[in-house]
DNA sequence: TAACAATATTTGTCAAGCAAATCTATGAAT
DNA sequence: ATTCATAGATTTGCTTGACAAATATTGTTA
């Protein structure tokens, strides 16, 4: 007969845990020390690998950073936005390539997202963005660029356009689902976008920013979403043929 | 003087990132049994204990999973989307407690998020989303009801009006700034927000939903999140005011 | 045949210690 | 006296070896 998974969770997890609430409700502040490993073996009456499996959860999570020596130790770390979202997009880009995610939900999110920042950046963008934005445009025209430096000039305009919104938490969510698709847009930038019509579109979201023109600004993200998505079905048709070739081959 | 830290990463950290690549590529899959400890051990050339702070770190990501026993051992796990949605709403309720996110930045976004979500929802909704949301219209009208359950009710509607956009990635992205506004949005609830004016606003909402009546319903969401922000501000005003008390007493 | 017990396997934990990093303080050379 | 090098001291990183607990399998007995 088949045992159901036992309860009792393993004290390295719970050790973890506790240390975590205790990270999340202000009892540990960021830079805090904590007592060395020796110290909390002694404090919980455990091993110190058992402390160190425990310590390890949370360094994964970035919750912690060790240093070694005298003036080092384990210490508290308050995670940056920065940290969250490389952990979120690397999730987010495990979930896709499972296909827990589906690309066309992706793609739609982004659009409706694109269109809240573009409405925020409207009212909110600065000379910096604006010129951010000119700068990676006057490269985009660059014809010597590789297809990798279009797309990471194309990946840094967008980003300008998130940050106008001035609204980190609406970044950090952009980003999600921007680097989630990334993959797929530099694919369809590779096989089936033109450069021009691309930099033709940037231009105009550039535009209308300028000018605080709402109305041109969300109509310029639209008309960037019908062609990426077009470009984006364009993409899927190939890779199936190509699936299904392989398959009979 | 002191010394930069080191660059070198530990190797356990090598490991799990090693094992982690595994899985994103597609050379683990999900429920795949990895090698046991001792096998791993060998192959990497290092000490149980260094393995199995690799694998706490995997197992802190819920990549993993490990069972006792002669048909235990470490497996795959597909992440879940459930698992990175709790993951994800922990990360940022952490960072909302260290200040990192602005709280008016998290509303403002749920705000813009909520207009997406109902601007999807109108043309998707189907009878199910609809029933969910009657039901707890219905449970929220009654008065016996304490604080706890009517936000916990208030949470289930808005939950099931982000599940009739039918776009999961949506729903992922709104479930975390819902539930990280949430313990602000309870105490807002408890001490400014009349119940009767909140069930008013959630029936606006669900009858321009059933009537996939666009404008009505992006009417309805504004003038909810007005009345939020008013209430809000005033919960953070009467917060200020506590707390310069108490610096004083 | 069915219930039960022994056994093997695998993760969980402990113990003690060496290695590497790195700060501090001491001492030597200028 | 000041500066530089060097020798501890301290803390994390890692190893070895072993035992404990969980649990599937296999054999034994009623």
């Amino acid at each position: 007969m088949k045992y159901e998974p036992v309860v009792t969770e393993s004290v390295a997890k719970q050790i973890a845990e506790q240390i975590r609430r205790a990270i999340t409700n202000g009892t540990l502040k960021a830079d805090d020390k904590l007592p060395t490993e020796s110290e909390l073996a002694r404090q919980y009456n455990v091993s110190r690998p058992t402390i160190r499996e425990a310590l390890k959860r949370l360094a994964a999570k970035s919750l912690i950073r060790s240093r070694r020596g005298p003036a080092g130790g384990t210490f508290v770390r308050a995670p940056s936005a920065e940290d969250m979202s490389q952990d979120l997009i690397s999730s987010v880009a495990l979930m896709v390539s499972l296909s827990v995610f589906d690309l066309t939900e992706i793609a739609e999110t982004r659009h409706e997202l694109e269109r809240v920042c573009i409405r925020l950046a409207v009212k909110r963008r600065t000379e910096a963005e604006l010129s951010r934005m000119a700068t990676e445009i006057k490269l985009q025209k660059d014809k010597s660029l590789t297809d990798e430096e279009f797309c990471a000039s194309d990946v840094r305009f967008h980003r300008a356009l998130v940050d106008a919104t001035h609204n980190s938490v609406m970044q950090f969510q952009m980003f999600t689902v921007i680097e989630a698709l990334q993959p797929v847009e530099n694919m369809v930038i590779f096989r089936f976008r033109e450069r021009e019509k691309t930099i033709e579109q940037h231009e105009k979201i550039w535009r209308a920013l300028r000018a605080q023109d709402l109305e041109k600004a969300e109509k310029a993200i639209d008309e960037q979403m019908v062609y990426l998505r077009k470009s984006f079905s364009q993409a899927q048709e190939w890779r199936r043929k190509r699936d299904s070739a392989e398959t009979v081959a």
